[in-house]
DNA sequence: CGTGGCCGGCTTTTT
DNA sequence: GCCGGCCACG
C-alpha cells in the first residue's frame, strides 16, 4: 500500500478517540490496520496497560499480523502483554481458565471440529433410526444457528411441535434478480412442484434438527467436548450465569478492539456486549460491504446497528482508498452500485491515479483460462515483478487444480491458502487419532475413530458391545478395550483386535515415555498400521493415493518442523494436537516469494499488485448453491431481521464477495471466464457472470483467448528474441497466434 | 465381520 | 469425475 506520511483527519479521529464506544467504518484499502495498530499504540502512550487491551480478529494470521505491527510501534517488551487473538482462541482461554466454574471433570476438554461434530450427528441419526439419508452439514448448520441464538432444546422442540402455525411457503421472488439461464424456468408446474418439495424438505430438516439437538448437546457434555460454537456460546452462558466471573474478565480487559466486525455472529456480539458492558470502551472496525460470512452465521446487523447496541457511539468513516488505482476502484464501485442491500452510506475516494485498465479475458475453456493466467503471470514476472505480488482468486477450491498445474508447468512457485485443511483429511486425522489416543487413552472420540482402522475385527457389533459394557460399569471405553476378555460373548476376532490395538497404543506410549521425537513416533505408527498400503488399496487411482499419502507426509513434516524447533516436549505436543483444529501453528512457511492461490474468501484482508479473478461465470460466481434454494440451506436473516429465502440474500453476499476480490488489487486487475467448462464430467456452455456484465464496458478491455499457450512457447519468449513477443503477443500452440495486444476489442455482449 | 462392486448423488465459502 | 454409502456375498 502506498502509505501517506500522515494520518488523514478521519484516521486521526479514530486513533485519538479515547473512552466510550467507537465504530470505524473502514472501506477496502482505507488503512484500517494502520489505524488499529496506531490506536493501540496511542492508548499505551496515554498510560493504558497493554495487558488491559484485548484485540480480537477472525483468523490467527490476522492476529499474528496485528501483533507484529503493534510490536514494531511499541516494542516487544510492551507488546507481549497485549492480548491479540481470535474469538475462538479467546473463548478457549476463558473456558480453560474457568473449568471449575464450568463444573468440568478435570481441566481438559476436547475441541470438536466439523468432522468430529458430523460424526456425532451421524451416530445420533443412526441411533434414532431415521429412515432417510439426511445431509449432515445441513443439520449441523441448523444446530449451529440454534446454539448461536441461545435456543434451549426444549424451547425449540415446543416451537417445532407446537401449534404455532407453520410459515407459509416462501414464494420465489420473480423478477428480483436478472434471470440467468441457470435458473431457467422450464414450465410453471415443475417449478411449483420443486418449490413445494423444497419447502417440505426444509420443514423435515428443521424437525430432524430439533430432535437431534438435545442429543447432540448431551453427547458433547458426555464426551467433555466443545465445538467451535461452544467456544463462544459457553463463555456467554457462563458470564450470564456468574456475574462475579464476568466482572473479573471485565476488570482484566478494559479496552476492546474487534476487527472485521461485520463478520461477527449473534453469540460474538453478546460476548462483546458482556465483556465491554461495564466500561464500554469498545472499538469495532469493519465494512458492511465486505460482509461475506452470513453462511456461517455472521449477522451484518451487528455492524449496521452498532449505534443502537452501544448508545452514544462515535462513528468514523474511512473513505479514502490508498490501495488501488482508480481503474480498479471504478470496477469496484460498479460492482457495489448494483447492490440492493441495506448499507451504511459511504463512498470510496480514490487517491491514486488512473492506472492500467482492467482486463477481461474470455477463454475457450478452463485449460485455456489457466494457461492464459500462467503465461500472463510469467510475463509479469519477466517484466520485473515478484511472484509474491501476484494472486489468483477463485470462488471454489475445485478451481485451484488447473491453475496450480499451469503454474507448475512454468516452474512458477505458488502458495495455496486454505483448501481442505489437511488437518481435516481423513488419513491425517486417522494418524492424529492414534497419537491422541496414545497420549490420552480416555479420548473416546480418538479411540472410536481408530478402533477399527485398519480393520481388526472391531466392527459396529463389537464396538457396541464394548461400549455397552463401559456404560454399564461406568468405565471408559479404553479401559474396557484394554481388558476386553471381561466382556461377555465378544467374538474371538474382536478380542484379538482389542489386544493388537492395545499393544500398538502401548508401544506408542512407550516411545513418548522415552522422549522420542514426535515425527519419529508418528512415522513409526504410520508404518505399524500400514497406512501407506491402506491408502494405496483404498484409493481409486494412483493419483489419489499419491495425493493422500502426500497429506500424511505433510503432517509428518509439520511434526518434524516442530521437533526441529525444539518444541518436542510431550506435553506441548499433546496440547498442539488438542488445538490443531483451531489451526494455530500450521507450520506454514511465511514470507516466501510465491504466487498466492486462494479462494475469494481466503483473500480477505490481503492485497496484491496483480490480481486474477477467475471463473466469472453464472453458477460459479455467483455460485449455483446461491442461485437455487435448497432444502439443506439453513434459514438466514435479512438486514431487517425477517426470515427470507436464502437466495436473494446470498446473491447480495456473492456480490460483496466479488467486491472483496476486486479490491484486493493494487495495480492491475484481470477478470477471466471460460466459455465452456466441464461440470461433473460433462462439458457445458457457460454464461458470463451477471457481475461481469454489470461492469460498464468502457471500464475494461475485453478479449478472447482461443488456445492454450504452451509453456514451451512461453519459454521461447523469455529468450533474447522473445522480448518483442513478450510485449506484443504470445505464440499459441498449433501455430496459431493468441493475440495479447491490448487492442483487440471484442465486446460480445 | 470384511470386502468388493455398484449405485447414486453431488459439488462453497471456514473459525 | 469422484467420493461415499449401501448391499450382497464370502
Amino acid at each position: 500500500m502506498v502509505v501517506p506520511p500522515q494520518l488523514n483527519p478521519s484516521q486521526q479521529a479514530a486513533v485519538e478517540h479515547d473512552l466510550g464506544p467507537l465504530l470505524v467504518l473502514a472501506g477496502a484499502g482505507s488503512g484500517k490496520t494502520r489505524v488499529v495498530t496506531q490506536r493501540v499504540a496511542r492508548l499505551i502512550e496515554r498510560g493504558v496497560h497493554a495487558r488491559s487491551i484485548m484485540a480480537v480478529t477472525f483468523t490467527n494470521k490476522a492476529a499474528a499480523e496485528m501483533h507484529d505491527r503493534v510490536k514494531s510501534l511499541v516494542g516487544q517488551k510492551i507488546a507481549k502483554d497485549l492480548s491479540v487473538s481470535t474469538f475462538h482462541r479467546f473463548g478457549l482461554n476463558v473456558l480453560g481458565a474457568e473449568t471449575r466454574a464450568l463444573g468440568l471433570r478435570g481441566s481438559a476438554f476436547a475441541i470438536f471440529d466439523q468432522a468430529d461434530a458430523a460424526g456425532v450427528v451421524r451416530e445420533i441419526l443412526r441411533d434414532i433410526k431415521v429412515g432417510r439419508n439426511y445431509d449432515v452439514p445441513a443439520i449441523l448448520a441448523r444446530l449451529s444457528n440454534a446454539k448461536n441464538a441461545f435456543v434451549e432444546p426444549d424451547a425449540w422442540q415446543r416451537a417445532e411441535l407446537g401449534e404455532a402455525p407453520k410459515k407459509a411457503p416462501q414464494r420465489a421472488r420473480e423478477g428480483s434478480e436478472p434471470p440467468g439461464p441457470i435458473v431457467a424456468k422450464s414450465g410453471d408446474a415443475r417449478a411449483r412442484r420443486r418449490e413445494r418439495e423444497v419447502q417440505e424438505n426444509v420443514d423435515a430438516y428443521d424437525e430432524i434438527a430439533s430432535i437431534v439437538y438435545p442429543r447432540y448437546l448431551a453427547a458433547l457434555r458426555t464426551l467433555q467436548a466443545f465445538d467451535f460454537d461452544d467456544l463462544i456460546c459457553e463463555v456467554v452462558r457462563l458470564w450470564r450465569r456468574r456475574p462475579d466471573v464476568l466482572e473479573r474478565w471485565q476488570m482484566r480487559y478494559r479496552y476492546l478492539i474487534v476487527d472485521e466486525y461485520q463478520d461477527t455472529n449473534h453469540a460474538q456480539l453478546e460476548l462483546v456486549r458482556l465483556l465491554g458492558g461495564a466500561h464500554r470502551n469498545v472499538c469495532v472496525v469493519g465494512d458492511d460491504d465486505q460482509s461475506i460470512y452470513a453462511w456461517r452465521g455472521a449477522d451484518v446487523r451487528n455492524i449496521l446497528d452498532f449505534e443502537s447496541h452501544f448508545a452514544g457511539a462515535k462513528v468514523v468513516k474511512l473513505e479514502h482508498n490508498y490501495r488501488s488505482t482508480k481503474a480498479v476502484l471504478d470496477v469496484a464501485n460498479a460492482v457495489l452500485s448494483g447492490s440492493g442491500a441495506r448499507r451504511h452510506p459511504k463512498s470510496i475516494i480514490a487517491t491514486r491515479d488512473q492506472g492500467d485498465k482492467t482486463q477481461v479475458i474470455v477463454a475457450a475453456d478452463p485449460e485455456v483460462e489457466a494457461s492464459f493466467v500462467g503465461a500472463e503471470i510469467q510475463r509479469i514476472i519477466e517484466q520485473g515483478s515478484r511472484p509474491r505480488d501476484i494472486a489468483v482468486l477463485y470462488r471454489s477450491n475445485l478451481q485451484s487444480a488447473d491453475i496450480e498445474a499451469a503454474l507448475k508447468e512454468r516452474a512458477i512457485p505458488t502458495r495455496m491458502i486454505g483448501g481442505t485443511q489437511f488437518y481435516e483429511r481423513k488419513e491425517v486425522k486417522d494418524l492424529i487419532g492414534y497419537l491422541d489416543l496414545a497420549l490420552h487413552p480416555d479420548h473416546e472420540i480418538a479411540l472410536r475413530r481408530v478402533i477399527n482402522y485398519p480393520a481388526r475385527g472391531l466392527g459396529d457389533v463389537a464396538v457396541a458391545k464394548l461400549a455397552a459394557h463401559a456404560t454399564a460399569h461406568d468405565a471408559s471405553l479404553w479401559s474396557v478395550v484394554s481388558r476386553a476378555h471381561i466382556v461377555q460373548d465378544l467374538a474371538p476376532a474382536a478380542l484379538e483386535g482389542c489386544r493388537s490395538l492395545v499393544r500398538l497404543i502401548e508401544a506408542t506410549r512407550a516411545r513418548f515415555d522415552r522422549g522420542e521425537p514426535s515425527a519419529q513416533i508418528a512415522r513409526a505408527l504410520a508404518t505399524d498400521i500400514g497406512l501407506k498400503e491402506d491408502i494405496q488399496a483404498g484409493s481409486t487411482s494412483n493419483n489419489a493415493a499419491a495425493r493422500r499419502w502426500g497429506n500424511v507426509e505433510g503432517i509428518l513434516g509439520v511434526f518434524q518442523r516442530r521437533d526441529d524447533k525444539g518444541k518436542g516436549d510431550r506435553a506441548q505436543f499433546a496440547e498442539f494436537l488438542r488445538l490443531i483444529s483451531l489451526r494455530e501453528d500450521s507450520g506454514e512457511e511465511e514470507a516466501t516469494d510465491r504466487v498466492t492461490l486462494t479462494t475469494m474468501h481466503g483473500a480477505k484482508g490481503l492485497e496484491f499488485r496483480f490480481v486474477f479473478v477467475i471463473g466469472l461465470e453464472e453458477g460459479l460466481m455467483p455460485h449455483s448453491r446461491t442461485l437455487e434454494e435448497r432444502a439443506t440451506d439453513a434459514p438466514q436473516k435479512t438486514a431487517e431481521g425477517q426470515d427470507e429465502a436464502p437466495t436473494s440474500l446470498s446473491i447480495e453476499e456473492e456480490r460483496r464477495l466479488f467486491y472483496v476480490a476486486v479490491t484486493r488489487a493494487r495495480d492491475r486487475l484481470y477478470l477471466t471466464r471460460a466459455k465452456h467448462r466441464g461440470m461433473r464430467g460433462k462439458m457445458a456452455a457457460r454464461t458470463p457472470s451477471r457481475f461481469l456484465l454489470e461492469i460498464p464496458p468502457e471500464l475494461v478491455d475485453e478479449r478472447e483467448e482461443q488456445a492454450a499457450v504452451a509453456p514451451e512457447a512461453a519459454k521461447t519468449m523469455a529468450g533474447a528474441a522473445g522480448v518483442l513477443a513478450a510485449i506484443f503477443g504470445a505464440a499459441g500452440v498449433d501455430g496459431e497466434i493468441a493475440p495479447i495486444p491490448r487492442s483487440f476489442p471484442q465486446r460480445r455482449r
